[in-house]
DNA sequence: TGCCAATGCAAGTAAGCGCTTGCATCATAT
DNA sequence: ATATGATGCAAGCGCTTACTTGCATTGGCA
């Protein structure tokens, strides 16, 4: 076996704490918590079985660690002082892109909750909400501020939140979630402005030439 | 045991096997494929667990079966025909409902999908997107009518499709798939309402009064 | 009445699971 | 140079799992 030989001692063993991190969440989210074996995890992180449980009490125990260990949320508020100087259309393929970028990263830990949340203890269901509740929070206060300012129309900011949250989130599940990515190759750019389009404008003619 | 006692021969076997798919799915559902035993299932089927494999060759044949037995599509097509006759925004809501209707009904169905689709057999897949080409088809179909008669301005109706159904897919997998029934428990009447308003107006102000 | 198919019950099998123990190795820190 | 701590290896423990076998019961059917 390939043992962590190098480094200091504290180095070495945050390095074989990550690699089994790494492993454990790949293996989690495609064959699901009672699926994945601490044996091949272990196995396919390079390390003894024995190490792994010296790293982690438990097999739950380490399904907390991965998911505390992923769950950071990435520079998307820090967009939005940026969005608000932009133009609407440019604003919003931004958040679009940079909301899609988001959940690409974090698909593995999304497909964990996703399987998980239902046979679990209530701390992943807090987690999960708290970050839809950023989340959301994040694309209303966007709208909210633009209808103080008079450019957008006066909707429900959050339900706004939800339906654009909606048309992206269900992009990303079927191009990415539901396991082929050989299924309907959409152009992401072209999606992403032809859902920014219809959230804009919405889908009647005769109201100008667009 | 509650054995089934009465009825023919055919009926009291037809009986039993469809109390098996019964439990089997909502077992399936919560607890994963692999988390949920066959035990668990016989008994909580009120069979003996030897009877369970009387009727299904294997656990695996079991998820096959489940799976095939659930997966019927229901009366959303029928309603297309008559959506045409209607005005838009009450026929997008009368298909949102359906849609939304469609989906409660066969959410044990959808999560168990979800959470199979990975570690499975390409059988799973197929259906599934069968199943999703199927449901953006009818949507599809009706923007491009409303097109060719001019109600609706030129967008892809494919991916208009795609917007109509993220928009609702997601309100759905808020409310029924994370779990919690109390998480944000938004009036549904008023949620379709809005989105189908959002879809038909876009979010832009200053350019009627509504 | 007598056969038969659907089911139950009890016991068991082989394999895999999470997890532990005891001991050896070896690079680093002192 | 020695002690230490992270790791590997091998074996195994107790338990659960999917699945099987043999036999008894029961109700429908000829």
């Amino acid at each position: 076996m390939a043992m962590v030989r190098r480094g200091n001692r504290e180095e070495r063993c945050s390095v074989t704490r990550e690699r089994i991190l790494d492993t454990a969440i790949g293996l989690f989210s495609t064959r699901g918590y009672s699926g994945a074996t601490t044996r091949e995890i272990a196995q396919q992180a390079g390390v003894a079985e024995v190490t792994l449980f010296r790293h982690f009490a438990s097999k739950e125990n380490l399904l907390e660690a991965v998911i505390s260990h992923y769950s950071a949320i990435p520079g998307l508020k820090s967009f939005l002082p940026r969005a608000l100087e932009m133009p609407y259309e440019q604003a919003l393929i931004g958040m679009a892109d940079l909301f899609l970028d988001t959940l690409f990263q974090l698909r593995d830990w999304i497909r964990i909750m996703h399987a998980e949340v239902q046979r679990s203890p209530d701390k992943l269901i807090t987690i999960y909400h708290s970050f839809l509740d950023e989340l959301f929070e994040i694309f209303a206060s966007y709208f909210r501020e633009l209808q103080k300012r008079g450019t957008l129309r006066d909707f429900d900011p959050d339900l706004g939140a939800r339906v654009f949250h909606g048309m992206f989130y269900s992009f990303f599940n079927m191009e990415e979630l539901l396991g082929r990515r050989d299924y309907r190759p959409t152009d992401r750019a072209r999606a992403v402005r032809e859902f920014v389009s219809l959230f804009i404008h919405g889908t009647l003619a005769m109201r100008d030439s667009r």
